[in-house]
Parts: structure tokens; C-alpha cells; sequence
DNA sequence: TATATAGATCGATGTCTGTCGATCTGGAGG
DNA sequence: CCTCCAGATCGACAGACATCGATCTATATA
């Protein structure tokens, strides 16, 4: 037995086809654009890390309130490691930054993440 | 002015602190567990890259009907390139693959989308 | 002005990633 | 047995990444 055949051409591979022809021509195509892929990859490569991953789920959950000092103790990096990780994700524009006085509050950009979210469901 | 202080400790910057004390003690963390973190980060990172994402879509609207040599042309890179691709969302376990004859077919795991999608909304 | 502190930036380093051409593997068909 | 083809693996290479210690910047306070 030969399995279903691509969508395409209907062929199976006991099939004879001329020499040179692919084994089918593509007909699917994916409905995301590359520039919105781009967007969204983007946003998923900011996630794909351990640490800020979870920096997001504290932002997310103290926004405006949760000041870099407080962050550094959390995780077991050094200060600049966890600078990168905040800029990595500013870069991304998941989060944004404001300063009062000595300190920085980082908060997750509203609807930053809608897009991604959305199409993961 | 110097702003609403650190959940923490409730300390402005204007505000005395011994010496060699941090500016506030950590009070908040992440609901999500580092495990848990990980294993979403690892999903993020396979979805990082506009060329797996758009794969994934593709594959989500036609499981087991691809073949690769389908996908191939879809995208400006060359097929062991794109195997590479495969090859990384399937370590992340977002898709898995079957042989029929001489052809591959790929579909996304069930529900490996699901914790990553859940933890978004 | 001088000192102390929060946080960003710099430079170095080892690892991982995306890409390719070339090659290997294994099933199909003559 | 031999040939052809789909797809995976290999080896190489340039660029990106995570991490650190050291340094710089800017603000607060004495």
C-alpha cells in the first residue's frame, strides 16, 4: 500500500511520472504572510528563554510596579545578564521601560503579545 | 517627585536605607515554575524563526497531507535547510512525521501548542 | 563637590543557529 | 542487481546568543 497521496497531484509514489517532474506541485500554502510570520517569530524568539519567559510573567502580573533590583535576586544571573534579557524584549517590543528617580520599571507592552496569542489558538 | 515606591518594601529613592542593604528585598515571583518555563520557552524557540512558523501553519491545515517535497518550493530555501527546520520543531515536539514509501509526511502534535497557547491568553 | 547606587553598556568568550553543498540511506521500479 | 528519487545527515562557515566582569552614566544625598 502507497498511503494517500499529496493534496496536489493526487500521484502515489507507485505512480509513473516524467522524469524531471517533482513528485507533486505545490498547492498549500500557508495563510500567514511572511512579514506577519516575521512579526510574530519575532515575538516567539523573545519568549524562547527560560528567563524571560518568566520575567514577562511577573511583569504581567505587577505592571508598572516591579522595579530591575527586585528582579536581579530572581534569577541566577548577574545584573548585566539580566539587563540583556530586558533589552532582548524591549527589542522585541514585548516590554517597555520607565524611569523614576534611580530606579526602572519595566511593564509588558499592552497587546503586544495579541497577535501571537491569536494565532496559537 | 520620585514615584510610587517598589511593592516591596514601600522605599522612595529619597528615603534612607543602611548601607549595603539592596534597595528593596524581593517579594514578588513568577507564577509560572522554571520547568514549566522551560519546557514553554523550548516551544517559543521553535516558533522563533518565520520559516518554522510558517510550516506549523501550513501543517496545522493539512496534517498528514503534506509531503515535504510539497513544502519545499514554498519557501527560498534549500531542502536539507528545511529539513534542519523539521528537524527542530520536531526536538521541541511541536510535530512529528510518518514514511509512506518515499515520501514524509508531517503533522503537528496534539496539543503541544496548548500550554504555550494558554499561558498567552 | 564628592560619594554611593541603579542600571545600561562594553569587550571577551564559548556555544548555538541558519544556511549551504556534498554525501548517505533506504524504498521503488526496471 | 542496478538506477533513481525523497529525505536525512554531515561538515563547514558566518553570524547571533547567553553569559560574565569591568566600566560608564545618571541620579540622589551628604
Amino acid at each position: 500500500m502507497s498511503g494517500p497521496a499529496p493534496v496536489s497531484l493526487e500521484l502515489t509514489p507507485k505512480q509513473k511520472r516524467p522524469a524531471g517532474v517533482r513528485c507533486c506541485e505545490p498547492v498549500v500554502y500557508p495563510d500567514v504572510e511572511r512579514s506577519q510570520a516575521t512579526r510574530m517569530a519575532e515575538v516567539a524568539k523573545a519568549l524562547g528563554d527560560p528567563i524571560r519567559l518568566q520575567l514577562v510573567d511577573v511583569l504581567r502580573k505587577h505592571a508598572g510596579k516591579v522595579c530591575v533590583c527586585e528582579l536581579v535576586p530572581l534569577f541566577d544571573i548577574s545584573q548585566p545578564t539580566l539587563s540583556h534579557h530586558l533589552k532582548k524584549l524591549r527589542d522585541a517590543g514585548v516590554v517597555d521601560s520607565e524611569r523614576r528617580g534611580l530606579w526602572a520599571y519595566y511593564y509588558v507592552t499592552p497587546d503586544s503579545l495579541k497577535e501571537l496569542s491569536a494565532w496559537l489558538s
